[in-house]
DNA sequence: TATTTTACCTAACACTGTTAACTTAGGTTA
DNA sequence: TAACCTAAGTTAACAGTGTTAGGTAAAATA
């Protein structure tokens, strides 16, 4: 009876179609030019044969969101056991995390459900500059205040807020996550940790 | 003259109104349900009226992410001017820094273009677990090298994790904003402050 | 009063995700 | 072989989206 198996192996090979083929356009034209439609016309099959491969749309972001921890999961594991040091384990860790990133983009973008429209927002909003001047404001005499006088207070508020924008999003994708009280020791935790850079070398 | 002058007064009423319905369809069903046609049901006009006050879709959110920016920069100037030594004030900041993003979640989302669909992706991809494991493993291994030996791993994972998130999204939000160069010092400078706030207490 | 401007609406275009209903080809059974 | 059934794949629709062309009617100007 090879006739069912080849049935299922073809279906197998027309999921995984849908998917290279949906990655082809996402490389292309980016996550907001994904349709179901231009799948269909990739693939070369009509519209409903998607559906009977992906509940909807959202089960075909779920398969990338995997597939991008996944590989991510991968460079992590290879920076971990190319060293034995825990501490410079979590600096290369830490590397090959931003690495991943930034060669995989749209991987990352999925995975976070980060901002697909307007990517330049933050050099577009005026506002946001008189944030920043505030920032530097009062981390440039933090710094003349402690004894690390010659750091580089944008690179520190860049870092300062870095770190408030990570805690708040990630915090804010896991809803249910923590309790409201481990949420703000991160936070306390993070910032005590960034306040010590500031005051001493 | 006063014709015009009350034709140019009701115009900016009707933009105000424009603003202040889409807020309310936001507050009640969040960003993916906001529509141009809901929003001229709203206001009790047709569709063009919208389009005669704003260029686009995207221009009503532009209105709104200026809208956000200007409130956090409110509540930041005051946890600032609360104070007078300044690493309190940066205390203070990042405080209200978190508090205005979770009082306002939908601000805070539009402002940063923050995953609007699939909010506890974090908590239904099993591959996440994976990673965070991994991270534990090497902050435990730290803090036992170390002399801070009674921190919580937990928390430090996931202090680590919103930084390298903050970081990464930051520099992706806005991608022109700074040298590559830049960019990674950004990351060793927080990275470091994290590093030893796991080797030392 | 005639003309122009402005305010506004209807209706369309080109998309989107999703699904009901139909056809057709394949394999199974009598 | 003929009749049947199942599953694959289709067309066409529904309800929604952003956006805009073209027409109408009222109001302001000449």
């Amino acid at each position: 009876m090879g006739i069912t198996e080849r049935r299922t192996r073809q279906k197998e090979e027309l999921r995984t179609l849908i998917l290279e083929e949906a990655w082809e356009i996402v490389k292309a034209e980016g996550w907001q030019a994904l349709s179901i439609r231009k799948i269909a016309d990739a693939i070369e099959y009509s519209v409903p044969v998607v559906y009977s491969h992906f509940e909807n749309k959202e089960a075909i972001l779920m398969e990338f969101t995997r597939q991008g921890f996944r590989q991510l999961n991968k460079k992590l594991k290879k920076a971990m056991t190319s060293v034995k040091d825990p501490f410079q384990q979590v600096e290369l860790m830490a590397k090959a995390y931003r690495d991943f990133a930034f060669r995989q983009k749209e991987y990352y973008q999925i995975m976070f459900g980060l901002g697909i429209p307007a990517c330049d927002k933050v050099n577009e909003v005026e506002e946001i500059k008189i944030m920043s001047d505030m920032f530097i404001e009062v981390i440039e005499n933090s710094l003349t205040n402690g004894t690390n006088k010659k750091a580089d207070k944008f690179l520190k508020f860049h870092t300062f807020w870095s770190i408030l924008h990570g805690i708040v999003s990630i915090q804010m994708v896991g809803t249910s996550g923590h309790s409201n009280d481990m949420n703000k020791q991160i936070l306390e935790d993070a910032v005590s940790g960034f306040i010590r850079s500031l005051r001493e070398k």
